[in-house]
DNA sequence: CTTAGGG
DNA sequence: CCCTAAG
């Protein structure tokens, strides 16, 4: 079966790219990653490994199985680990749907306009619905790709990724699971929604406050730029002061909200009797932060109600009439759940990777919400940067690691904001699992070595803490494994079967790369003939 | 935003 | 993983 693979590479099995990128000339650097050109030592033994690989492999898939069983036990109950002073590493059960959330009282002020108004929260709540509204409208249209549209707004999707599936290519699993999900549509809309992104800010000016992203300026200055600017925690932030101002009927009237309080919902902790205050206060704290250390998305109640529909104003829903305390609650709520490292799926027999999914968060998340309970302190400001996302803010003396969480946040909480040394931390290290080995292995043999975007979509779109730069990386690390001999090589060992089509998939690749340098080159020279005068 | 590469 | 230059 390896064999048959390996006489399909070269064929129909690998696609050909779209137009190559234009040659970036000062590219052509010798990295650390390239020195080793030297394959011709793994031959004879990589045969052997290569057949040790297979046996390994068959023995994987039996193990998987398993494990797989395993993982989706133990999810039905959360649990995580939290260290006691002891040392000892007890098992923390907390349930996982009052675990993962939290509850915030607000009240409803009206107040006549603008002004330097609310704080953060609020502002940023609304902005960011409306400026998600704002790209799904968009999603609509991309020229590129859509060959047609009918009366129905279906779109009808080119897609280039999968147009050279060769029959030679044998259906194997993984390639069912490929055809099972058709995701291309999402895919191209969710680029073109990315990309839209600044042309949203530019376009609707008038609901809009347009302020070139933070992320085009230098690092420098952008970190400089989280630091000293105080406007950075008002409404100049970049996000729109009114949050209607998209909404006809109510131009003038804003809402002015203030998050009075929040709850932090009910958990538990495990903890010896020996232990000391302290270390109880660190635990509880741990335990907090743990919880907020998720990928935390906000919902709206109103009056104990969910409001699900994004796209109604709030004057349509109410929240501009009614005044009484406690009608309208901001909650958030995890993206996904959150699974302790010990339990990560560590082969999945899908090639695309994904993350494990359970909808038992949302569910206990609701029961939690219709019986909201009391407030127990005011809200600051340092609570309004217990973002997962605000890198800016955090405490380096004040960060807790979380066993293993979801997207790719941090693997810190910030629980204070400190004055002065705020420094972006690193993200959790994550090793790749055989399982997203695989998964990168076969689409980067698809796709080739210059579309990390493509593969990233393609086989970890689920997979949120994967950026494509991971997968690009990733890659360029599985390289070198291959490249090396397996003495050398650490961690979760790569079957050899999976390194064999990396050697191989980037020998073809890089040779289809150099073939178009050429070929570009050529044209150069054509199109230019004064230059051969000079 | 994406890619490519160095650190 | 991070950071950046360039496209």
């Amino acid at each position: 079966m390896v064999l048959q693979k390996r006489l399909e590479y070269g064929f129909n099995g690998y696609q050909v790219p779209p137009t190559p990128r234009a040659p970036r000339s000062a590219r052509k650097r010798v990295s650390s990653w390239k020195k080793n050109e030297d394959h011709n030592r793994m031959c004879a033994f990589d045969l052997l490994a290569t057949v040790a690989g297979k046996l390994l492999l068959e023995v994987d898939e039996s193990v998987d199985k398993k494990n797989h069983e395993e993982v989706k036990t133990v999810n039905k109950c959360h649990e995580s680990t939290i260290k006691t002073e002891n040392g000892s590493s007890k098992p923390n059960v907390c349930d996982q749907g009052s675990c993962n959330k939290s509850f915030f009282v607000s009240e409803i002020i009206k107040s006549p306009v603008t002004d330097t108004c609310s704080g953060p929260a609020s502002g940023i709540t609304i902005s960011d619905c409306k400026i998600e509204d704002i790209n799904h409208k968009q999603m609509n249209i991309d020229p590129p790709v859509v060959n047609n549209v009918d009366c129905n707004l279906n779109l009808v999707i080119r897609d280039d990724d999968e147009k050279s599936y060769g029959p030679t290519q044998p259906d194997t699993l993984n390639n069912k699971a490929f055809r099972a999900r058709p995701r291309i549509g999402d895919r191209r809309i969710r680029r073109l929604s990315a990309s839209k992104q600044c042309d949203v800010y530019r376009n609707k000016k008038n609901g809009y406050k347009y302020q070139r992203p933070l992320r085009d300026y230098p690092f420098k200055k952008r970190r400089l730029y989280q630091l000293d600017n105080p406007s950075n925690s008002d409404n100049k932030s970049g996000f729109i002061e009114d949050g209607s101002s998209l909404d006809a009927t109510s131009q003038d009237s804003h809402v002015k909200l203030k998050i009075k309080s929040f709850r932090v919902p009910e958990f538990f902790i495990e903890i010896p009797e020996t232990a000391t205050i302290s270390s109880l206060k660190r635990t509880v704290m741990e335990a907090v932060t743990a919880i907020f250390s998720g990928e935390l998305h906000v919902g709206v109640m109103l009056q104990g109600k969910r409001i699900r529909d994004d796209d109604k104003t709030l004057s349509q829903t109410g929240i501009c009439h009614d005044n009484k305390l406690d009608a309208l609650g901001f909650t958030l709520e995890p993206n996904e759940l959150q699974v302790s490292p010990f339990l990560c799926p560590e082969n999945q027999s899908l090639t695309r990777y994904s993350p494990p999914q359970t909808v038992a968060n949302e569910v206990a998340f609701q029961q939690q919400a219709e019986s909201p309970m009391t407030i127990s302190r005011n809200i600051t400001e340092s609570d309004h940067e217990m973002s997962v996302d605000d890198r800016s803010g955090l405490d380096s003396r004040a960060l807790v690691t979380v066993p293993d969480s979801n997207a790719g946040e941090l693997a810190v909480v910030p629980v204070r904001k400190p004055k002065g040394a705020e420094v972006a931390q690193r993200r959790i290290r994550r090793p790749f699992s055989v399982s997203e080995v695989e998964a990168l292995v076969e689409a980067v043999e698809k796709l080739g070595t210059g579309r990390w975007r493509d593969v990233k979509l393609r086989a970890f779109d689920d997979a949120k803490h994967r950026t494509y730069v991971d997968l690009k990386d990733k890659w360029k690390t599985l390289v070198h494994t291959a490249r090396i001999s397996p003495q050398q090589r650490r961690g979760e060992p790569v079957p050899q079967e999976l390194l064999d089509r990396v050697l191989i998939a980037h020998g073809y690749w890089s040779h289809q790369q150099a073939k178009n340098q050429l070929k570009l080159n050529h044209h150069q020279l054509d199109s230019t003939p004064t230059c051969r005068l000079l």
